[in-house]
DNA sequence: AGATGAGGTTAACGCCCATTAACCCGGATG
DNA sequence: CATCCGGGTTAATGGGCGTTAACCTCATCT
């Protein structure tokens, strides 16, 4: 037996699959060789067989592991339960802009290529994100018990696709640094589940007499 | 010369653009084969290459057509200019949901599938949309004067993300039809920009005192 | 020292797939 | 009537790429 656990850093397995969603997020799963994966952690080419069954055993682990980290991360967020739900909702969304701001080639990933995974992982990846949503979706109608469930749902989607947003974003610069961008998305998130009940918004409703120019 | 200028109904091109955007859309850009996209529209493989110099053509078209009319339509709706920004807001929400609810596909191959085209069109879309960003940036900061210009943009791209949240939906039933839909994603993206300036929110200044059941 | 196995290497195989070649047909043109 | 030519067809070509085979080389264990 060994007894060397530490071999470098991170294991080889996850030095691979980090670069391995590096790659992913920018070309496309069908868009990046084995060789080009090799070689971004320094061996070449077929040398991933050693770690990996193949190309999708690396996407399937990916995929899974993000879907298992946020839900994971979700259910620590509400059983730790602040005081309020409104506490809670500030945790969920916190803890997701966490991850969206640090893990964004996952993100992108994460729901560009879930198709390309065999039945059972698709299963398996689609069966956490539900189980998240509806993790929102509860927290989210205690906050705001007015709308429908339905509703509630569609909001949280909506949600996550503007906290999801930051791997759209151009070059760097146009943009604010990493702490004033959580705070924004904190505020939009909220006040877009603040909107979600309401009567129909002209507009009118929502800016607060400002005379503009 | 000819004078017979409606052949069928749409002229063959734009039959195949379509068909390919769902495909594209369905199982991204690598992966449809040109096979399918001709069996699609009734023809077989290489008949393509009447209509198109070869499948980059017909990404590149599709994403040069959407950012062209999302662009002519924001102006379009801007210099029609309503009494107010607000107004303006209103229209150009409005114009961008009609797009994501009608054109899914599209949406989805539009953020997903940039860096699969040649150089110079890559930049022509880059450059399409960057203008439509400052489009709504600069209607957002006459409605929402506070913020600074780089948090305006960044809540742009953000709301931009939650109105194109409804390609990411799960199966349908579970959700609002169009109609609904479209009434809430405009009040999340008005309650979202109304939540752009404002004090660190905390969760509790915004659940409106609903007292529920 | 010798065995062993983890982790690499390069070469070869085979499939998939975009593109091209070569050929075909029916209708408008003149 | 002959001619184009738009719009198809199938067969061939060629490159890219995932995967497998065969071989190598240290550490480590006995």
């Amino acid at each position: 037996m060994s007894n060397a656990q530490a071999p470098d850093r991170t294991s080889r397995r996850e030095q691979i699959l980090k670069e391995a969603a590096r790659l992913f997020a920018e070309r496309g799963f069908h868009g990046v060789g084995v060789d080009e994966i090799g070689a971004a952690v320094g061996i070449s080419g077929p040398g991933l067989y050693r770690h990996f069954a193949g190309k999708d055993a690396m996407l399937a682990e990916l995929l899974v592991g993000i879907s298992e980290r946020l839900l994971a991360g979700g259910r620590m967020r509400v059983a730790e339960g602040g005081e309020s739900p409104e506490a809670v909702l500030d945790a969920l969304i916190d803890g997701h802009i966490d991850f969206a701001l640090d893990d964004r080639p996952l993100i992108t990933v994460h729901d560009r290529e879930l198709d390309r995974l065999r039945e059972a992982d698709r299963k398996r990846v689609r069966q956490l994100q539900r189980q998240y949503v509806e993790l929102w979706v509860e927290v989210v109608r205690r906050v705001h018990p007015g709308p429908s469930e339905s509703q509630a749902r569609a909001a949280v989607h909506a949600v996550f696709g503007l906290l999801n947003s930051t791997p759209h974003l151009g070059r760097p610069g146009a943009l604010p640094g990493r702490t004033e961008m959580a705070e924004l998305l904190h505020r939009l998130a909220l006040g877009a589940f603040g909107a979600v009940a309401g009567e129909p918004v002209t507009g009118e409703s929502v800016g607060a007499g400002v005379p503009g120019a």
